[in-house]
DNA sequence: AAACTAAATAATAATCATTCTTATTAAGGA
DNA sequence: TCCTTAATAAGAATGATTATTATTTAGTTT
């Protein structure tokens, strides 16, 4: 039983070989193991959840491996953060609805507003889930900045 | 000059007040002036950069009321946080286009997977930031379980 | 298949944003 | 003016995350 279950974790497994090749990166079964947990679970799992599942088949894993590896597996996009986490919270005191574009290099806001016939849309399923407060919509990418700066150190 | 910006900002601290009063909360001279600064700037300050700007006018204020006083105006709707600063990083490998709902009681993370005919629509103006990677959409509010423990409590 | 090299890891220490503790002050009602 | 209690200041503590360094190993080359 389960097969179906596990024959698509294997499928997604080897998603991840591919890219991880694709994108120069080595196949470790530190990774292998890390991701297999993070793409098991419903459950938004973190760090630490993380590191306590892996620790179970692997006893020598190390804290650190698991924040360098989810943050690896995030640059090739196989997993995403749920928030964003920037290292410092902040704050905006704009109340009319606008959207953020946050740099995931740099970790910079920028506003951006919409235009007069763009509109905020809640998802219908939204209320099931308890009383909303706010929506905020976070567009996350390398800033013009950051992608200049790139394109420099290549020359 | 600058009368038509500072009148408005009178305005927003004008509403400020009435809000602390609707809220049960008092009017102290930090919460106006940590209002201010958060109000008076464009560039989603972090506590920090608040804590610096404070000092200026009042030597004596501690880092603690500014993160204390910046919870507090977020609770009462005066400021927002652009990101959502759960107290941990958490993670998702699930790659079909759904949203959150993001507790901000209990922090708890549930998926909102949209119906057939919805998507999710970027605005008009967001790739002129940069290269997009993702878009992430938090609806935050207070979620069934912690709203039914709020019910017990009264009771 | 053995050797090589750079990337990845383990162990542990360090960092740093945020929160807690406790004594003191002051806002707003009586 | 007094009183009550919320709010504050100062500094210590917390805890998630990141840095350091020596070691290991994945994947390539010989």
């Amino acid at each position: 039983m389960n097969s179906d279950k596990e024959k698509m974790l294997e499928e997604r497994i080897d998603f991840l070989r591919t890219m991880c090749k694709l994108k120069g990166m080595r196949v470790t079964p530190q990774r292998i193991e890390i991701y297999k947990q993070v793409a098991n679970s419903c459950e938004h799992p973190d760090a630490e959840t993380v590191y306590e599942a892996v620790k179970e088949k692997m006893p020598n894993v190390s804290v650190d491996t698991v924040y360098r590896t989810l943050a690896s597996l995030e640059d090739i996009d196989m997993i995403f953060r749920v928030d964003n986490q920037l290292p410092k919270a902040r704050f905006d005191a704009d109340k009319t609805p606008h959207h953020h574009f946050l740099c995931v290099k740099c970790n910079e806001v920028y506003d951006i507003f919409l235009e007069p016939d763009e509109k905020i849309e809640l998802p219908k399923n939204a209320e099931r889930f308890g009383e909303i407060k706010d929506i905020n919509v976070q567009i996350r990418g390398i800033c013009n900045k950051c992608l200049q700066e790139q394109k420099n150190k290549q020359n």
